[in-house]
DNA sequence: CTGTTAGCGCTTTCAC
DNA sequence: GTGAAAGCGCTAACAG
């Protein structure tokens, strides 16, 4: 019983002789190039449809000779997420060259606006792909669009800016993120009762914003027994973030749960470390934050945190390559494939 | 601040230039063909590392004309997990297709070792790949090593068989999935102690097998205050399962949680509800089980399941087809891109 | 508007 | 043992 699903293959000729066109014909039709009658169009795409024929990748990727190039826009300083994502792009070198593809990082301020704008326009024309971390701002909006018009393909990697014309988003849901923090924060606690603190890098951040605002929705809804507490913006800094809750936990007794939204989770576990030394015999405070860096993983195996809500760096950052890599060769995307899943991590299933 | 990953591309003709043979020689060596001096070998091999040259995959498909053909051998029967492979790899035709790949589906008895083996040796000479779920038993493990000596690549899908000289294992390390599902388990149920109860399809299938292992290991350690009850056999069938554990709960009152193992998710769930429409008022059993499909994803809405323990399908067949193809092109598996991780799904994370 | 043609960088005969 | 040469199925110039 096999059963193929795959028909056997016809080539561009095919096509061109049952359409009673040349090859060049077939070809300007298949990328919808100008100069062609619309009358013959027709007869060509529908030789095309009846056969559905796929054009043959290799020899495509083989005769158009010079090199696609990519470049990554990502944040400048020492944010680990984004040295995995580097490094990642780093490990697919050899994949990278064997199809002549051209992978470029351009480091820029995320929390400036204007110098990401910046850094995006000077892009312009060089590139076939652009990847940016993005900031959701009117002028950085403004340059994504700017690219779309130039012909570059542009996809925006872990934070979205869902109103400019990206052609793709790869990254997270982030309020579907939020929500799964607070249900397993809410189902770790249990039957107790008390206050929920969230310390988050800042309200002002889109993904920061989401995921609060999907945390609250699950906490309000569905454990009336815990109350969260005003957000702590500690600006992904850790000495900030110790401080402000390390004063949090001085101010309420009763504390069973803690969401780290963003960064500076050194500073969360020391706070939180230090309030368990001090309290022996208390239940311990459920602590659960987001993605597993050498840190996070310690710390889970440690028993401090319970759980990292993750998206998977190696896997943004290929789908962020085969995704610009299949708008430039006019491709369909894989969207299954290409969907970056909120990952549960516990001690047990440590990547 | 523009940092290149990938160097300018140079082609067999360079290489072939700068060793001073023909192309045909450089051809020869690079892919390991006899009838070259071995002092030649030597120098042409230099010169490729010199250069760290990375021959053009898009060429080398073109050049060797004749198409690639793998074979799938599934489980026949409506396992719903397996039949979400095959729709996968149906939504990749046009990707396959465009590839010039054709991949067949071989359905067969999995749980007759003699009937996979026979199917499998059918297939000796005809693929240049095969992917298989397989049944860890001695005439499947010569199956195996025959194909792999005939010189057909074999990748074992889902279920693995270690002992064998199989290429590659596409699926999840099943002992840290059972890990996993007891740590859930234990730190759902919270303070409460009593019973858990293991539904099980049977005990001789190794990724049951290990999965029950790993759990065991989780409870013994971590949580005094569960005790595990003898697994019930359901061989995946939805009313045995039922039965059987309607007679367990019929037995202990104080069953505070329930993993299911393998399949007969049906027969589990209704048991279950069952017992929870009898006795309102008392604490909710702890519920966890494997894979998301329509009825998981169901019960995990409905709140009567607490997780599922999934190893992604979808990624499951990508995975088999890309980690079966870079075999054939002798090509390099990126191994983290290829890793099935175990996926935590809860309600919120629902994919 | 449409057709002809010269490659792209390999693989694979077939000669030497 | 080694080399020369003919494609693979497209794309992109250039002619008409």
């Amino acid at each position: 019983m096999a059963d193929t699903l795959t028909p056997t293959a016809l080539t561009l000729k095919d096509i061109a002789r049952e359409a009673g066109v040349s090859l060049a014909t077939v070809d300007r039709v298949l990328h919808n190039r100008p100069g062609v009658r619309p009358d013959t169009v027709r007869r060509v795409k529908e030789a095309i449809a009846r056969n559905s024929f796929q054009p043959h990748v290799a020899a495509a990727e083989l005769a158009r000779g010079r090199a696609r190039r990519f470049a990554f826009v990502m944040p400048s300083g020492p944010n680990p997420f984004m040295q995995q994502i580097e490094a990642y792009l780093g490990e697919m070198a050899a994949w990278l060259s064997a199809r002549r593809l051209k992978v470029e990082m351009v480091a820029t301020d995320v929390f400036e606006p204007a110098a990401l704008a910046a850094s995006l326009e000077a892009l312009s024309g060089d590139y076939d792909g652009v990847a940016v971390v993005a900031l959701d701002h009117p002028s950085v909006r403004a340059a994504i669009n700017d690219l779309v018009d130039a012909g570059t393909k542009v996809v925006t990697l872990v934070s979205d800016v869902p109103s400019s014309r990206r052609h793709h988003y790869v990254g997270i849901d982030n309020i579907a993120a939020g929500r799964t923090a607070g249900a397993l924060i809410g189902r770790l606690v249990g039957q107790r009762s008390g206050k929920v603190a969230i310390v988050a890098g800042s309200q002002g951040l889109r993904d920061h914003a989401e995921r609060i605002f999907g945390f609250n929705q699950v906490m309000a809804t569905e454990f009336p027994n815990l109350s969260v507490l005003p957000v702590l913006e500690g600006r992904d800094e850790d000495e900030r973030s110790e401080q402000m809750l390390a004063r949090l936990f001085g101010g309420h007794a009763d504390i069973v749960g803690l969401y780290n939204v963003g960064a500076g989770t050194q500073g969360v576990a020391k706070a939180l470390n230090d309030k368990a030394l001090s309290e022996t015999g208390r239940d311990k405070v459920v602590f659960v934050g987001h993605d597993v860096t050498a840190l996070t993983r310690r710390l889970l195996l440690q028993g401090l945190m319970d759980a990292a809500i993750s998206q998977n760096p190696g896997h943004e950052a290929r789908a962020a390559v085969r995704v610009l890599l299949a708008l430039a060769r006019g491709e369909p995307i894989l969207s299954e494939q290409e969907k970056i899943r909120i990952d549960i991590v516990m001690r047990d299933n440590l990547p």
